[in-house]
This record gives structure tokens, C-alpha cells and sequence, in this order.
DNA sequence: TAAATCACG
DNA sequence: ACGTACGTGATTTAT
């Protein structure tokens, strides 16, 4: 038999180490994890063994002193990010098979030693995989050190036996113990001997063989007199550290190789834990099958193959007949962001509807249209769209696993069906086409079905239900229909603007290139950094990861430094007009004028949608120049943009989360929120606050809601820290209702695992259990912050479904365009442009009951800049 | 592909 | 003693 032990916590260090943090979407760490099983697998590969080991240290109390020199040495910034990924590693060992060892007080080298003896006793073979040079010693008999090392940056593995050592060190495996208890060893609290170092310690035992024979001769050899006045002077101290030094082989474990044959894993465990850990390439590597992975375990019926087929249609009516009046799950290829073939499940039979056929048109209007016919689908936003472009409307949606997965992990990162069978324990049933080729597009389709059992249970069970029927699943037909309708923009304004922009950037480009000195690419943080900090010698304040910082804030600082400087703040602002605004909108004009982006209803932790391709969400505003932008994006011929916001969404959100009588009486009076908080905070009459009062005010509403630090707010409105923290403290006291919903949102977050919003939308938060300081008050700062952003996003997604179906049922032709978080956009005809006004106000303003009024405000122009 | 920067709520 | 506000997406340079 072949044993290989792996000394845990050496390895998993230099994994940690060795590879830079790695986390999941969630933050959780996962670096070393990953490095320390594609570790075991090239040990495994290496030396074949038929048993596996991994041991562990457990400190006693007492044996804190090993601890206390890591964090001497500077490394305990990085031990709480190893630590919490520790207890993960051991797990999911576990569920791959692999035994781990601990014993308490014991450390992981005596583990090692005591399986190594007893291989070395029974004629086993044993592989030690360490990084620890110390268990050489182990080295002998049968017995092989995997020595882990870094070589040029790269790591490679020495096999040591005993010729090897013999070589290396000119002594055997046991004397390496006593030239240790020579040499001594700081990190191990072994004492050696005063003055004898590592060269000296090598050179007394390969010439005397041992400690014994150098005490015992010790007048009579030759040696320097300086060494053997030290010798003679730490005699105690040599054979104390012999006896610390030599591992122990008596460790309270099983020395039965056959206990650590790999065995009894739980395959699907471990690729539910892969994939929550976001370690997908690892799966393969442990000839995990994830088709296999909802197998049932031990004990359980086996499941039944199932066995698949597949047709494609001929004929749309038949089709139609049978799905009319039924559940029916169905799966939409999506290429190139729209859909193609459909894939009917009917059961085991799967019948496709092609997009090529002259069929689908016919199909899929009168498909889309049947209401009787419940869906079941993936993606319906896609499905929407598609409705759009066929002038039909896509009726009965009942289920869509994108948007379910989606609120049940809404911190992951992938909602493809693959990753849901995954983490659902569903198995993709095989399915070959009449060539014998894989055809994973029907397996996908296949498992449809299985997949809503799952997560119908989990939404009810999560209390999501209202949240997915009431507000997701109509949504998505909202949103589809507005990346169809798309904003109509100024295509020649934007280039006129850019072709001025442009021209500016050029002469700034020259005067900054002579204020420096020379040419260089100003984009470059890095070039620039070293033109501002190395060769004009600026002061430099801040630092990055990688060097100099050079953003705006720090650009700032630096003004009247030197001429430069201002200029560059410019071309910044400039350059990143031109770019992203207006050459990059003039890429994604379409045919028709308009700029149709798309909004990504699967993506944010807090409950927001986001908008991509482009981004419409972040036309500038805060600048006089930038918000010229919005001059471009106008509205139809003979039509008109309404534009309505939210005053305060997020504040009155917290107000009535926290119930806060005070804040909510300010809300319903109708007052200057701002002011009224500055006249609290600094106790003074509201006629007596300055603006100034009131943009610091302004600052520390915002800080609250993202779960404010004195520090942060200090820096943001520029008083001292203890300024901000008596702030801070004078608005907790005044609005003591927000304060007692601060502590027990972080409360409740931590007792449930999540925090939640008014619509019960959930956040997972495993950074609350973390160890690491940073990663568990990031975490506390999203358990405050994650209710409000998420009821307010909650409340606007009402708001859109409300409007959306008040404006179609008014029989009007306004539709909304745009969401920017707490602001919609309908493009009105002009006739009609007063009366949208109102009901999209009316509808915001009441999109659900709360004890504080919600209030929006809007306005009609011609151009985004007029209206809003 | 990651890091730095900056646009928005 | 730690580092320092929540949520996004696009562009650029550099590895």
C-alpha cells in the first residue's frame, strides 16, 4: 500500500501565499482552497497513492507562542483571510472522500510522524508532502519527504529519501534532528545552542556524528575553542532542544492505512460546494461528473434514467393543440442576445421549434398570445422582446428560472441552467442525436421542469412568491418592452460635441506635454504617475496596490503645485466625455435613431436593475459640461419627454423601516429634510442654518444610509474626525428610531444569515461570520444599507409595473423608455404629455401604503436636460 | 484579464 | 490594531 500524507497547514500556507486572493462574488475567500487541492492533485498524480491523509495543527491554549511569531513576522494582516477558508477546506475534503487528522495539542508534524513510523513498521510506502524542511527527519525506511518549495517563482516539489538528504546535508535523516537541537529555531521556541548557527551545527554532527558523542568527547575533538566554550556553556539547552525538536510518532490517531482510503465521498456535496465556491475548473479535476452531481446518495432509490428524445416540428398546430390549456416548461436558445429555436417539453419529449422554419412566425405569435397556456420558461425579458419585435404579446408567464435563481442567490454571479442544475442537484439527463453527438441544448431543455420544483419550493419557503409573481415576473415584460421602444438621440449633436471636445483635448494634450517637459501617454496612470511624482517631484499622498495614485481626489490636492496639474484634472473630464459619452453612444446608435440599451434584471445584490450596452444609467449630470449630454438624447417626432423622481426615496425608505416618528413627521410636513436635520444636529432653529450646515447635513443623511464611519464623513465634508463623530452621534440621538434600526438590522442579519427589504428580497451575507475585521464590517455596513437601496428599488419596480399598465390601459401611446434608479422616463406624445405627467407621478407617489408619503416630482421638455 | 479611473443613483 | 460609505458599467492601459 502507498500512503500520502499531507502536512495541512504547511501546505495550505503556501497555497495562501502562493496565490493571490481569489474570492467569490460574495467576497468570500477562496485562494487557498483552490491552491491547496490543485496541490493534492499534482501530489496524487506524482505518487499515485492508494490512501490520502491531510493533517492539521490544533493548538492548545499553551502552544499560542507559534501563532504570536506569524504575527510578529507581519504576516497576521493575511491570517484571518486563510483562517475563514480553513473550516471550508476540511468540509469539503470531507465530502470529496479525504480523511483529515487532528488531535488537540498535537501538531501536524507529529501526525506526520506517527503515520510515517507506522507505514515505516508495516512495509507500507509513504509519501510526507510538506513545505516545512523540518520533517526531513521523517525521511528514511520507506518513508519519502514531498518537499514543497519555490523555485524562481514557480513551485516545484523535491522528492527527498534518505540518499537524497545524504547528499544534500552530508548527514542522515536523524541527525538532522540533532544539528536543529544545535542550531535552534526561533519559530519553534527551540533554544540550540547560543552562537552555533546552521553552518556550524552541519559541520559538528557530519564530523561527530551526534550530539551524545560531542558532549561525551568533548575535550578531546577538534574544535575551535569559541565553539566549544559555547557547547559546554548550553549542554541543558542541546538536549532540551533534541527532545523538542524530534517528532513524535505517538499521536493519538488511527494507524491503519486502510482508514484513509479514499472513500465514501458525496459527490454531490462536493459540486455544490465547488460551485458555491465558484471553483467550477476544479470540478473536472476531481472526475466529478456534474451530470451526477443530483444523483441520490446512499440510501435512496436509485434514480431512474431517463431516457429523452427529441423531434422537430412539422407542424405548428399540432404543437399549438397540445400545449394550449396546459403547464407548459419551455426553453428559448438565445444567440447573440435573442432568441431562436424553442424547446417544448413534454415530459421526455422535447419538440423544437426551430427559428428557421416557416412555421415559428405563425407559432410563435399564436403561442405567445394563448393565454390558456401557462409558461414555464428561462429568461422571459428575452421572451418579451422577441413578443415586441412579432407586434404580439407574450401571455401567461407563470415561471421564469432566471429571475427565481435570481432572487433565491441574488450575489451569483451565473444563472445559466447548467449552473442551476448545479446548485439544485438536478441531473442533466444525456441525450444523443442520430449521430451519437452530444446535444446539450435538449438536456438543457430536459431539465426545466425538475429545476421550477426545486426553486417553487425554495421562493415559497423564502417567502418570495408576492416578489416574483407581483413585481419580477411583470416586469420583465416592462423592461423588454422599453430596450424595444429605445431613446431617441441627437446623433449629429453628439458629434459636433465631440469633434469640440476633441479639439480641446488637443491643445491640452500640448500644454500639458510642455508644462511637463515631455511627451507621454497621459492616460496611463502609471506614466503619469512617475511624470508627477518622479520628474516634477510632486509630493505624492496616496498609493494604489501598484504604485502612484493619481485619481481626482489626489489631483486636487495638488492644485497651484504646478501649472500641470489642472490641466490634466480637465483632459480627464474631457477624455472621459468623449469616449464613453460620445464616442461610445454613436457605436450603439441603432437604424432608427435611437439608442436601445438593455437592462439587466439578474445582477444587482440590492434588488436594482442595471443597464448595459450601453450604460444609460450614468449620463452625466453633475457638471455644467457633462450634463450638455443630456441635450442629445431628445424625444420622437411630435412626442415629448415626462421625467419624474423620487424626492428622498431612500431616506423615506428609512424612515419607515426604522419607524422613526421624527423623520417621518418631517416627510409628511413636507419639509426641507436636509435642513431639518442640520437644525437637529446642531441644535439651532432652522432659520439660523447656513447652507453649509446643511450640505454637511446633506452628507451624513447619505453616510447613514451607507452605514456612515466618522472617519469617512470627516473626509467627504472635511471637518475633523472628532467633528464627524460628534455629528454622527447628535443625529443618532436625535433620530433615535434609526439608530435602535441600525443595531438590530446587523442583529437580525447575523441571527438569519441575510438581511432583507419590505418585500422580503433577500441578501446573503457570509461576510458576517467572518473572522477578518474589514470583511465582517463591510458586511455590517450592507446589512444597514441592503434594506434600504432594496425597498426603494422594490418600490420603483411596483411604480414601473403600475405605470406600465395604467398608461396601457388609458389607451395611451406613452411608454416608459428609461429607469435611473429613483427617476422613470416616458416618451409622450405631445398631447398626451400632461397626462402622463400625472399618472406616472400619481402611481410612483402610490405605489405602496407606508407611514411615510412618498413624493415625486416632474417635469416635460423636448431633451433629457429640459425635462428632468 | 485585472487594475485604475470616473460616470451615475 | 485594522482601514475606512452602498450599488452599478465603460474605457483605458498594462500584465
Amino acid at each position: 500500500m502507498k500512503l500520502l500524507v499531507i502536512d495541512g497547514n504547511s501546505i495550505v500556507n503556501r497555497a495562501f501565499y502562493g496565490i493571490k486572493l481569489l474570492t467569490t462574488k460574495s467576497g468570500e475567500y477562496t485562494n487557498a482552497i483552490y491552491g491547496f487541492l490543485t496541490i493534492l492533485l499534482k501530489l496524487r498524480d506524482l505518487c499515485e497513492p492508494d490512501a490520502v491523509a491531510v493533517a492539521f495543527d490544533v493548538h492548545a491554549p499553551t502552544f499560542r507562542h507559534k501563532i504570536y511569531s506569524d504575527y510578529k513576522a507581519g504576516r497576521h494582516a493575511m491570517a484571518d483571510e486563510l483562517r475563514s477558508q480553513m473550516p471550508v477546506l476540511k468540509e469539503l475534503l470531507h465530502s470529496l472522500g479525504i480523511k483529515t487528522l487532528e488531535a488537540e495539542g498535537w501538531e501536524a508534524d507529529d501526525i506526520l510522524g506517527t503515520l510515517a513510523s507506522a507505514c515505516r513498521k508495516n512495509g507500507d510506502e509513504c509519501f510526507i508532502a510538506t513545505g516545512d524542511r523540518d520533517s526531513l527527519q521523517l525521511a528514511h525506511g520507506g518513508v519519502k519527504v514531498l518537499l514543497a518549495r519555490t523555485k524562481m517563482g514557480q513551485a516545484v516539489t523535491d522528492v527527498y529519501d534518505e540518499k537524497a538528504i545524504m547528499e544534500e546535508y552530508g548527514v542522515t535523516p536523524a541527525q538532522l534532528i540533532q544539528v536543529k537541537a544545535l542550531q535552534g529555531d526561533s519559530s519553534d521556541n527551540i533554544p540550540g545552542v547560543a552562537g552555533v548557527g546552521a553552518k556550524t551545527a552541519l559541520d559538528l554532527i557530519q564530523r561527530f556524528e551526534s550530539i551524545d558523542n560531542i558532549y561525551e568527547n568533548l575535550d578531546d575533538i577538534d574544535i575551535k575553542p569559541g565553539v566549544r566554550a559555547k557547547l559546554a556553556n548550553d549542554k541543558d539547552k542541546a538536549y532540551l532542544s533534541l527532545e523538542l525538536g524530534e517528532i513524535r510518532t505517538d499521536a493519538p490517531i488511527s494507524l491503519d492505512i486502510n482508514d484513509y482510503v479514499i472513500k465514501d465521498r458525496n459527490e454531490q456535496q462536493a459540486v455544490s460546494q465547488f460551485v458555491r465556491l465558484e471553483l467550477f475548473s476544479l470540478i473536472p479535476k476531481f472526475n466529478l461528473d456534474p451530470n451526477n452531481a443530483g444523483v441520490s446518495v446512499k440510501g435512496d432509490e436509485p434514480e431512474k434514467e431517463r431516457e429523452i428524445s427529441r423531434l422537430t416540428c412539422v407542424d405548428a398546430d399540432y404543437l399549438l393543440d397540445r400545449v394550449r390549456g396546459n403547464d407548459t416548461y419551455f426553453y428559448p436558445v438565445i444567440v447573440d442576445n435573442s432568441i431562436t429555436d424553442l424547446y417544448i417539453c413534454f415530459g421526455d419529449e422535447i419538440i423544437v421549434m426551430p427559428s428557421e422554419t416557416p412555421e415559428y412566425s405563425y407559432f410563435v405569435r399564436n403561442f405567445f398570445a394563448d393565454e390558456s397556456t401557462a409558461k414555464y420558461t428561462y429568461n422571459t425579458k428575452e421572451l418579451h422582446r422577441l413578443a415586441c419585435r412579432y407586434g404580439v404579446e407574450l401571455k401567461g408567464v407563470k415561471g421564469d428560472l432566471m429571475l427565481s435563481a435570481y432572487l433565491l442567490r441574488p450575489s451569483d454571479s451565473n444563472y445559466d441552467i447548467e449552473h442551476l442544475c448545479l446548485e439544485y442537484g438536478v441531473k442533466i439527463p444525456e441525450f444523443l442525436n442520430s449521430l451519437g453527438e452530444k446535444d446539450m441544448t435538449v438536456s438543457l431543455a430536459a431539465v426545466i421542469k425538475p429545476l421550477f420544483e426545486k426553486t417553487d419550493r425554495l421562493i415559497d419557503e423564502a417567502d418570495e412568491r408576492m416578489l416574483l409573481d407581483e413585481i419580477e415576473l411583470p416586469l420583465s415584460a416592462v423592461l423588454a418592452r422599453m430596450e424595444y421602444a429605445g431613446f431617441e438621440v441627437d446623433k449629429q449633436g453628439i458629434e459636433s460635441f465631440g469633434k469640440m471636445l476633441g479639439e480641446r483635448i488637443g491643445e491640452l494634450t500640448k500644454s500639458i506635454y510642455e508644462s511637463v517637459g515631455y511627451d507621454f501617454n497621459i492616460n496611463s496612470p502609471k506614466q503619469l504617475g512617475k511624470a508627477l511624482f518622479e520628474d516634477l517631484g510632486l509630493p505624492c499622498k496616496k498609493k494604489t496596490k501598484t504604485g502612484y495614485s493619481t485619481n481626482a481626489e489626489v489631483l486636487e490636492g495638488l492644485v497651484g503645485e504646478h501649472a500641470a496639474i489642472s490641466q490634466i484634472l480637465e483632459y480627464r473630464s474631457l477624455s472621459k466625455l468623449k469616449s464613453t459619452y460620445c464616442d461610445g453612444l454613436l457605436k450603439v446608435i441603432e437604424d432608427d435613431g435611437r439608442i436601445h440599451t438593455r437592462f439587466n434584471q439578474v445582477e444587482t445584490r440590492t434588488g436594482r436593475i442595471s443597464s448595459l450596452e450601453p450604460n444609460l444609467q450614468n449620463i452625466p449630470i453633475r457638471t455644467e459640461l457633462g450634463r450638455e449630454m443630456r441635450k442629445f438624447f431628445v424625444a420622437g417626432e411630435g412626442k415629448k419627454l415626462v421625467d419624474v423622481d423620487y424626492s428622498q426615496i431612500e431616506l423615506r425608505v428609512l424612515s419607515d423601516l426604522a419607524d422613526d416618528k421624527t423623520m417621518i413627521d418631517a416627510f409628511n410636513n413636507g419639509d426641507d429634510i436636509h435642513a431639518i436635520t442640520a437644525s437637529q444636529v446642531f441644535n439651532l432653529p432652522l432659520e439660523f442654518v447656513t447652507p453649509q450646515m446643511r450640505s454637511r447635513a446633506k452628507a451624513v443623511n447619505f453616510g447613514i444610509v451607507y452605514g456612515i464611519g466618522a472617519f469617512s464623513l470627516a473626509k467627504d465634508i472635511g471637518v475633523s474626525n472628532a467633528e464627524a463623530k460628534q455629528y454622527i452621534e447628535s443625529y443618532l440621538s436625535t433620530y433615535s428610531g434609526v439608530n435602535n434600526y441600525m443595531k438590530q438590522m446587523i442583529e437580525k442579519a447575523k441571527d438569519k444569515g441575510y438581511s432583507e427589504t419590505l418585500f422580503k428580497r433577500k441578501r446573503y451575507l457570509p461576510e458576517l461570520a467572518s473572522s477578518n475585521h474589514m470583511l465582517r464590517s463591510f458586511g455590517e455596513r450592507v446589512a444597514r444599507n441592503m434594506p434600504i437601496q432594496g425597498t426603494a428599488a422594490d418600490i420603483i419596480k411596483i411604480a414601473m409595473v403600475k405605470v406600465d399598465r395604467r398608461l396601457s390601459d388609458e389607451g395611451m401611446k406613452s411608454h416608459l423608455i428609461l429607469q435611473v434608479h429613483d427617476e422613470l422616463i416616458v416618451e409622450a406624445p405631445e398631447n398626451e404629455a400632461q397626462k402622463a405627467l400625472e399618472i406616472v407621478t400619481q402611481e410612483m407617489e402610490n405605489a405602496c401604503k407606508m407611514k411615510v408619503l412618498l413624493r415625486a416630482d416632474g417635469s416635460i421638455g423636448d431633451t433629457w436636460y429640459d425635462a428632468h
